[in-house]
DNA sequence: TGTACATCAGTGAACGCGCGTTCACTGATGTAC
DNA sequence: TGTACATCAGTGAACGCGCGTTCACTGATGTAC
């Protein structure tokens, strides 16, 4: 067996985040593979000794989301593993819907930097773009504990976040683009039990 | 002069529903200018007689959502010129986060059937992606009245509707799209000001 | 009113390019002896 | 420990296809006489 297996991962893992940065600047279809291997310092060739298609690189790109901690990668501060879950969502709202996230393109969320690409993608890279909501969805549920109807403010939680960005992401005026995202953050902050009333609540269950 | 000149101008519109029918199924990419003519019934060549490039006409396929009125587009039924702000408002959320509308993929709304499609276009089409967002959020906007921070709610408004549509659209799931939907429904109308308290603010003012 | 003509909307073949994928190869590396 | 070997990650040329765009043409239509 020639080359350790770790090599043959971390060449893959490579190629994967290659991808994954220039997905986020240009889609699915305006990237080459070409491209996406020079990007990991390989050759065209190379790319089906690890994929089989393309499109299989797509639900990959998108799944690396759920491998690591999505408020760091986008505030740059590790995550104190202690903090309530409510503190973690609060957090995650104001990261998701920081100008720092806006601004840093290569480092966007697949939710909101490849929407129409993913909607018309394969089954198994819609699953992979579904699994990354779900996981900020339940990140919601969680944080609002056991308000009524939690359920359905999280979901509309997350839509505001995803839509706040992908309006801010796509609107041709960047000042239009600031009130889109600092609207949708403040509506979104909102939106969050008073941290006394929940108390309150807490209490009174 | 051959051909008068609402011959040209109805084959141009021709062509231009074509277009926006097959990118809100398809995206920019994965349509061909033999396809869009083929749906207007003609071949591919006269093309460049209606458009410089192919770019130009992704700017006209999307502002023809403001050429028509959007709600009675989504929901079928003609709207009522003399309803109140308010009433526009209510009608057009609840047309635009219905199921019928998530449904009909042709009749989707260029906002969330194509954003990360319109991102990477040129500036133009980003202008006429963001024409057809303003409109939407001014007209939440009147629809809020003189309520406090009424541009910033409206924003938001926006937002949770072209991000529930977006998510809803994208996710694997139906039966999630479904939920996401339903929430975002619900959400956005709770975040309506009650009727009853709106009449005595405007008592008051 | 009728006819010859000029215009230009529409046609379809052809061009050129880029990209996904294939394939015969090469050479670095782990292993067996 | 040292060496020959088998493996397979990576290379880069080549293939085939589709698409945006161009272009020489055709023929329907409005207009001038």
């Amino acid at each position: 067996m020639p080359y350790a297996a770790d090599h043959v991962a971390e060449t893959r893992r490579r190629i994967v985040e290659s991808a994954r940065r220039l997905f986020n600047r240009k889609g699915f279809n305006e990237v080459s593979i070409d491209e996406i291997m020079a990007g990991a310092g390989l050759t065209r060739g190379g790319f089906y000794h690890h994929f089989k298609t393309k499109d299989e690189l797509y639900a990959e790109a998108i799944s690396i989301a759920l491998t690591c901690d999505p408020v760091a990668r986008i505030s740059g501060k590790p995550t104190d593993p202690n903090q309530s879950a409510d503190a973690l969502m609060r957090r995650l709202i104001e990261a998701y819907l920081s100008r720092q996230h806006l601004e840093r393109t290569e480092e966007h969320c697949a939710l909101f930097a490849l929407p129409s690409d993913v909607a018309r993608a394969s089954p198994t890279v819609r699953t992979a773009y579904q699994n990354v909501f779900s996981a900020m969805a339940g990140l919601f549920e969680r944080g609002l504990g056991n308000e009524a109807a939690g359920r359905q403010k999280a979901l509309a939680l997350a839509a505001l976040c995803v839509g706040g960005m992908t309006l801010a992401n796509t609107v041709a005026d960047p000042a239009l683009a600031e009130e889109i995202r600092s609207s949708a953050l403040a509506s979104a902050l909102d939106l969050l039990p008073e941290p006394h009333a929940r108390e309150l609540r807490r209490v009174g269950s």
